[in-house]
RNA sequence: GGCCUCAUGGUCAAGCGGUUAAGACACCGCCCUUUCACGGCGGAAUCAGGGGUUCGAUUCCCCUUGAGGCUACCA
């Protein structure tokens, strides 16, 4: 009775009842197999890659069953919330071809019939459970002047530490109504929380799709349901939402391990059944003083998602390279399929990895690699402009203007080629690796060879005359070679070095650092077509 | 401090009581190519340590160590 009397007093404009709640939302029609799941990101205006890690994964397990996945934001701190930020996560996920079954539109339209899929739109019904939590004795309002923010926190934590209480009870938890009334005639804002009903000394045990049974102790805090502004944190939040909107699946990061206990209470005071959880491992990194740590949004580039967007990489690489993460079955899968759509490879939840995996960008762009070999020159170039066009708008005016010299440039090695070369793993790359065809190179030959080089070079500006096909190229350049004292049979030379000046190796190094500064460069003959005549001839004599 | 998670080569990892302990990246050889690559073949390299259980442990249990996470009116 006194618990309904605090409960009318603290939600006076709250009517609606939990079973009302309930009609406006049945439950979803959906057989036993299918999983239903969401991404529920904060929209900070980041999309960290570990947040993309669990929509990755949510998205295929959804897929993969024939289920259900939709999206909620979850911004119900106000502090952190920034403009534009829905925006870019909706721009970012749909670039990765990461779609909805439900969700709500940038400019606030709800599709699907569980929302609105944004909290904060959803106060009223978090309001409703409170209260009727309220009214049940199983929460009460708290008075106390909140914490402030994590400065705070840290700066209590040692004596915290130091006490070492099994429970934490709050002072407000036992106020009578006249206390709290003369609270709320005085206008002093509330928090409710839970009163947990464990002393400290309870243990539980959950189930974890990837790390099976975890057993840990039970709650024993008083934890927030509602803060003062009237919106849920994180768990409460989380358990009246995904209740509601029929979530059979919940992909989280294991950082929320330790505070499943304390979700566990908050759907047992519901009386909610628990959703399946499935904590995934974090993406780490090495960090300066050589240890293991999440990757952070703070230091790493890497951690942002729009970071390879900008970098251009071919969206596919970073979808891969987390299915490589998750399963690494998945790497010989794609060996054996190598033309499959990565969206074909299924796994189950029970097979993901239950380890911190490194970000390892070296096999990060091999996996690249692989994939820009696929493209044909054509598709390179296109990717090329149009990543350009939105990084590197000088570029991509030259690249315009050309079109057939960069497709050209863009094909070697590739179109045709029964092996492609592996050699491009994004398009920011490409200005500097072919810079050769955007301006002369610098060149230096080592000292030993200068005599030589000058010599060769000059000789075969004289006789260069265009080849029209690579063999015949080559032919010419090991004739000249063969005149000028060089082995034109390598078996020769390399019984008797000391007899030639090189071989056609040499000759042919000679040429490369001419005409591109480098010792490797794709084929020569296929530059120096696309360079034209009159330029490599002004190279030869540089 | 407490609670939780994890532990196979340099990295990502298969493995789920008996295996010559897969594979990929990186590295090193050799071959192919009288250019750069691609490619092919081969090599070095791993079960954190200590106790159990067992005929037999990388695999199961315990302890130690190490790494990570959480311990907010953040998610």
């Amino acid at each position: 009775m006194k618990n309904q009397k605090i409960a009318d007093l603290l939600f006076p404009h709250i009517h609606m009842s939990a079973e009302e709640v309930f009609a406006k939302y049945p439950k979803r029609n959906v057989q036993d197999g299918q999983i239903v799941t969401r991404f529920a990101p904060s929209p900070t205006g980041f999309v960290h890659i570990g947040n993309f890690f669990q929509a990755f994964i949510s998205y295929n397990l959804a897929k993969n069953s024939n289920g259900i996945y939709f999206l909620r934001f979850e911004d119900t701190d106000k502090k952190r919330e920034k403009k534009e930020a829905k925006q870019i996560l909706f721009d970012a996920l749909s670039y990765y071809g990461i779609k909805y079954d439900e969700y709500q539109t940038p400019d606030g339209k709800d599709v699907g019939d569980y929302g609105p899929y944004v909290q904060s739109q959803r106060g009223q019904l978090y309001q409703v459970f409170a209260k009727k939590l309220v009214a049940e004795g199983k929460a009460f309002p708290c008075f106390c002047k909140k914490t402030e923010g994590k400065e705070d926190v840290l700066k209590q934590r040692e004596t915290k530490w130091l006490e070492n209480d099994a429970c934490e009870y709050d002072p407000c938890r036992d106020l009578s109504y006249e206390e709290v009334k003369a609270h709320i005639d005085n206008g002093d804002s509330f928090a409710i929380r839970l009163r947990t009903k464990n002393k400290g000394d309870e243990r539980i045990v959950f189930n974890d799709l990837i790390k099976g049974d975890i057993e840990a102790k039970a709650n024993a805090k008083d934890v927030i349901l509602l803060k003062s502004d009237g919106i849920p944190p994180y768990p409460f939040a989380h358990a009246v939402d995904d209740t509601l909107m029929g979530t059979t699946l919940v992909v989280r990061g294991e950082e929320y391990i330790a505070s499943t206990p304390a979700h566990i209470e908050i759907f047992e005071a519901l009386g909610f059944p628990l959703v399946q959880y499935c904590h995934n491992p974090l993406i780490c990194k090495i960090g300066e003083e050589g240890n293991r740590r999440k990757i952070s949004k703070r230091y790493d580039p890497e951690a942002n998602m729009t970071y390879y967007i900008e970098q251009g990489y071919p969206k596919e690489t970073i979808l891969e390279y987390l299915l490589n993460m998750i399963n690494s079955g998945f790497e010989i899968w794609r060996k054996n399929n190598p033309d499959l759509h990565w969206s074909e490879f299924k796994f189950k939840p029970t097979e993901i990895t239950a380890v911190a995996p490194l970000f390892d960008i070296v096999k990060f762009n091999d996996i690249s690699k692989n994939i820009v070999a696929k493209q044909s020159g054509q598709e390179l170039y296109n990717n090329w402009l149009a990543w350009a066009k939105e990084y590197d708008s000088g570029l991509a005016t030259a690249l315009a203007a050309e079109p057939n010299k960069y497709i050209a440039l863009c094909a070697m090695d590739r179109d045709g080629a029964a092996k492609p070369r592996k050699d491009i793993y994004n398009y920011e790359m490409m200005k500097d690796y072919f810079k050769y065809i955007f301006e002369r190179p610098q060149v230096e030959f080592e000292d030993a060879d200068k005599a030589n080089a000058k010599e060769f070079l000059t000789a075969y500006a004289e006789n260069y005359k265009e080849a029209s096909t690579n063999e015949e190229w080559f032919e010419n350049v090991k004739t000249l070679a063969g005149s000028l004292g060089y082995a034109t049979d390598n078996k020769l030379y390399k019984a008797n070095p000391e007899n030639y000046k090189g071989n056609v190796a040499k000759a042919c190094e000679f040429i490369r650092l001419a005409i591109t500064g480098q010792k490797n460069s794709p084929t020569l003959f296929t530059i120096m077509q696309i360079l034209g005549d009159e330029e490599v001839k002004a190279r030869l004599n540089k």
